[in-house]
DNA sequence: TATGGATCCATA
DNA sequence: TATGGATCCATA
């Protein structure tokens, strides 16, 4: 899959300056370079409006942080009063967690990712945080209403407007590498209002 | 129905100290009382778990409020590049647009309304809005994961770093006055709970 | 019980 | 086409 832009709400203090920043951003981006669909190494998908399901999507990035080191699937607790919740991959920086979430729910959840990482950052539960969806064009093809890259931007100013002095919050939009219409259709789970699609038949 | 909570996450300048603004909170208060189900001025829920639909709950809400001059379901653009979407309810004041949404959709969405109205004061559309939702005791008879109080509020810590100077955002937790087994269940979607039985085959 | 998600709906 | 839902799922 490739990057279709890259955007730093917030890149503030000594951990947005050093090293380990570089490493942790470099591999996020390769990470990303390794999910594929119907071929070795490119996504390429069936392009049916809202055809195609989320789930089995972000399985190579995970795997690939997986192994470089990261927890992925960890439960924690970001805020005060907060239940743990599953954070898709943390890695331990000696700044502190830097938490990355690829985001594939509704369009409503990826404010929910970027409003966690912001408040993680605030009570100093973590250092940093990714946010990852696909752009309006990918996303046409996926189930309706996943979040995407447009549709959350104007929502960014919310989160320069925060006062952060050390810390990163960052969107990257994803795509595909190319259309196939032979490709087969990304299988759709039975959440929500499945059911109701399934009346059809 | 009763206001179990109200919490200002920003309550700053003359707007908040005008008496306009005690006008807006007293109309939305004695909205929020005349919702109810079942019995005419009480909301007695059926206590049946994840039993109860959200459709109709806010009808009498909206009624009230365009009763007193509101304007309701309007389309606006509360900040750049974002299409207008439908808010629940506006109050034009001489300091600016109140906004006011009842939320139950899911708890993401919640964070969408709350990010929403943040975004709109930072660009001056609005001068303030606020967040209705029902207490956690209150959601468990509703709709699986609709948004409730207790759950958004560990994330109230980022609406109050903001930088606002000039407007409100509040939330305001809601609840039914009373239990009451002899109450019909509210319908779910269109069809009620009938669509849901016909699933079965 | 609690959290994050996935899916389709209604309407302008 | 676009936005804000409304609903049920998977899993710890």
């Amino acid at each position: 899959m490739k990057i279709a832009t890259e955007l730093f709400l917030i890149k503030e203090g000594v951990f947005s300056h050093s090293a380990e920043f570089l490493i942790v951003m470099n591999e996020v981006n390769e990470a990303i370079k390794c999910v594929s669909w119907n071929e070795k190494d490119k996504f390429c998908i069936n392009p049916v409006q809202k055809g195609n399901g989320v789930v089995p999507i972000k399985n190579n990035f995970i795997k690939y942080l997986k192994d470089k080191g990261w927890k992925t699937e960890t439960r924690m607790t970001l805020a005060l009063g907060m239940n743990p919740g599953p954070i898709d991959a943390i890695k331990e920086t000696s700044f502190g967690i830097f938490a990355v979430e690829w985001e594939t729910g509704n369009i409503s959840s990826s404010h929910r990712a970027l409003n966690k990482i912001g408040v993680g950052i605030l009570q100093k539960e973590i250092i940093g945080g990714l946010l990852i969806l696909p752009t309006k064009k990918f996303s046409k093809f996926l189930t309706d209403r996943v979040g995407n890259y447009e549709e959350i931007s104007p929502y960014f100013i919310l989160y320069q407007s925060i006062n952060i002095i050390d810390g990163v919050i960052g969107v990257i939009a994803v795509e595909y590498d190319d259309l196939d219409k032979e490709a087969p259709l990304i299988p759709k789970g039975k959440d929500g209002n499945a059911k109701k699609g399934m009346l059809l038949f």
